[in-house]
DNA sequence: CAGTGGTCTAGACCACGGG
DNA sequence: CCGTGGTCTAGACCACTGG
């Protein structure tokens, strides 16, 4: 029934997801593990190991003596913070059509605070690129990325920078990003970011925003990022329970 | 070397920590799974399971042909946003010493939102609780508990409020809570708030609030929180992964 | 090449929930 | 009682990394 690569336990959790967004299960119930198991010719470890990741996804959940269940809340759920998912992904979870505009690069003499963060000396310049994510034409994210000049090693275009950070990381820098520290702050809306954002509300306006780190494999932080939110068209939402 | 219950996996994780925050592991790097097994006498899938959680808690990361680390930046994390924390152990993660003041409990009518949110009669009466949460004494968190009336099922004294949700719903209503679905949104401080958060800064200040609808193990609505944060002392910061 | 983590199997027993 | 998910074992092979 499966190939190896991807995992037997990756192609089940697929498998079993879609049978899912198809409502294929009546009344939410899957099949127990054993039947499972048979059915789909793996064993019933390959099973359980598929279902412990839907369910930290918070796409199933399981009752001990009684079965597994298509988590229907988790429909509501349309961003799981613990993942980095592009800003487009994002978008398009809510329902719109995602587009970016890549709105200023610049290059800076590096801040004390920026310096801090990114273990730099006081000399060094930085890239600072400003983007815009938008919804359906309408602008939602608006971000600023801080990459060291130094860790720059092949000739780019700004069209390059357009790409998500993940991507151009890799290609122009030889990093891979591994992982962000991010600080959820709310701040009132500035005055750019009312103009860039297209507030109409009276101001003040409360926004959230993300103050990342990005870190390599090697732990070492290489870049910074900056996101502004409008929270009444993306809305942060997650599923908090119990000991999992 | 172990009983069972709790479960091996369990206790091997714990065993784990404990010694990762003891620091005994020389530059961070735990012993290999074949050894971990023979040292502890248990299989090395159990070794896997107890690794694959401390992973998922971002305590330790693994390096396929190479080893198991410490994960040293988890450390700046004292927030797991996924999982329900009472209140008062965030804060003693933050640093402080945490206490509750129970500042005001009512019935209240119910309002249309919150019928809607909970699945409620228009008729119907809530039970209103207002707390505040301090960190050395200053307030740092106000939560709003919104308790269906007609869920209480034994008597109560207002004492018995001061318990986390978690605790008063199995005890009084018969309920258990298994996860919350949480907004979060940024909002500017109204007048009620700067005063009993006690907030110095010259308004307006931007706040994190966490809007929650409880459910219990049958996914219905049972409760509704509202919580509004003081980032200045706690800061909500998280790790977000590739994959995991 | 040797040693590490990653995947998978087949089989065993336990704990729980419902009829 | 039976069927469910929860835990655990012993052993196999693969994929990756570093010397």
């Amino acid at each position: 029934m499966f190939r190896r690569n991807p995992s037997l336990t990756e192609q089940v959790k697929s498998h079993l997801k879609e049978r899912i967004i198809n409502a294929e299960f009546e009344e939410g119930r899957i099949p127990s593990e054993t039947r499972l198991a048979n059915e789909l010719g793996v064993s019933r470890n390959t099973i359980r190991d598929a279902f412990s990741r839907l369910e930290i996804e918070g796409v199933i959940f399981r009752k001990q003596g009684v079965g597994t269940f298509v988590n229907e809340a988790n429909l509501l759920v349309k961003t799981r913070l613990e993942e980095i998912v592009p800003y487009e992904t994002l978008i398009r979870e809510h329902g719109y059509t995602p587009s970016v505009a890549l709105v200023e690069v610049e290059e800076r003499r590096i801040e004390p605070e920026l310096a801090r963060c990114l273990n730099l000396k006081s000399g060094e310049t930085v890239l600072a690129v400003q983007k815009l994510f938008l919804a359906d034409g309408q602008p939602v994210i608006a971000t600023w990325t801080y990459l060291p000049k130094r860790l720059i090693k092949r000739p780019y275009l700004d069209a390059d920078l357009q790409a998500p950070v993940y991507q151009f990381l890799p290609e122009f820098c030889r990093q891979t990003l591994a992982y962000y520290l991010t600080d959820i702050v709310p701040i009132i809306a500035p005055a750019w970011l009312v103009e860039r954002l297209a507030l109409r509300s009276k101001p003040p306006t409360a926004l959230l925003s993300f103050e990342e780190i990005g870190h390599n494999q090697d732990h070492e932080p290489v870049m910074k990022a900056v996101s502004y939110f409008r929270d009444d068209l993306l809305r942060l939402r997650l599923m908090r329970r119990y000991s999992l």
